[in-house]
DNA sequence: GTCTATACCCGGATAGAC
DNA sequence: GTCTATCCGGGTATAGAC
């Protein structure tokens, strides 16, 4: 059974996606979880630790997800299937998305909270390139193309008749070999 | 001379530069100013009019600086150009870059204060990849993978050893046709 | 165009009783 | 682990005098 911690940044992370990652705060996920924000230092020592404990969920379910593409994908499909599973992983919590991508890490806070959860998600990403030093470049534009594809999509920067789908394949098709 | 109200929007990105995207505001701006904060409302009606006028301001920077710098690059160089131009600009003002990239846009607002700077900026992306329908697929991922970079180059998220020129080179050979 | 004064709202956080 | 009470700080914004 789930901590009462567990549950709730459960309650966190639906309030965040609900409300946006603008009012989410202390009060709003004591107003969440039906208790006065004082209650809540009893789990958390603040603000950055809740926020940081969700950063850590973030980066572990990607990795996750990821790997688990990465099995699937046969050889042709491989890059493809990287665009398919990270945009798929932050589409499906796009606020989530925001705070992990745009928010400054203290990365001895996350660390402290769930070490090697940020590096676990770097791996993830490596591991679809080929873990050879000569590949990592190939993997870092690769990663940043998606989160620029998904972070552009999700402030609704592309025109609506943008053909996302044939900036996707395109990648895939441009970092082939 | 400039008026009032460019001097204004002057220190306000100093003032975003030197202090950060999540301490500027109304009171903040008004004491680089050297005003109460009152004063700020005869000016501008409001934080958000301030913020807008700002990214307004981004878009016109990035439209003149790409199309500078499409008119200065020769064939092969092209994209290369595209990518030096973009990392330049917004590492020359990250947190002008942080507000326009990733704050929710009120484009009302914006077209108001500024009428079309943000259509100019998309048209000076797309002139570098020629302006025909069949090339907007390719511009839009450059687009996004050059944002991406400065994104996550801005935010510390690649490893202090990452091969950051390496990774640009790649995206102009991997566009190329 | 600037000021003072003020109202209002919000947030994070702590002390101490139960 | 929860509460009440409280403090502290911050911000946006308006009214009205000068």
């Amino acid at each position: 059974m789930p901590s009462r911690r567990e549950r709730l940044l459960d309650l966190a992370e639906a309030l965040l996606e609900r409300e946006g990652l603008e009012s989410f705060g202390v009060s709003a996920l004591a107003r969440e979880a039906g208790v006065k924000p004082p209650s809540l230092y009893k789990h958390f020592s603040g603000a950055e630790e809740i926020e940081h404990a969700l950063v850590a969920r973030w980066f572990r379910r990607l990795a996750e997800g990821l790997e688990a593409a990465e099995r699937r994908a046969g050889g042709a499909e491989r890059l493809a299937s990287f665009g398919v599973a990270y945009r798929g992983l932050a589409t499906a919590s796009p606020q989530l998305y925001r705070l992990a991508a745009e928010r400054p890490i203290d990365r001895a806070l996350l660390e402290r909270l769930d070490g090697g959860s940020e590096a676990a998600a770097m791996v993830a990403v490596l591991r679809f390139f080929g873990e050879h030093e000569d590949q990592r470049d190939r993997a870092r534009l690769a990663w940043a193309a998606a989160h620029g594809l998904v972070s552009l999509e999700q402030a609704g920067r592309f025109p609506p008749d943008a053909d996302l789908e044939a900036a996707w394949r395109l990648l895939s098709a441009a970092l082939a070999d």
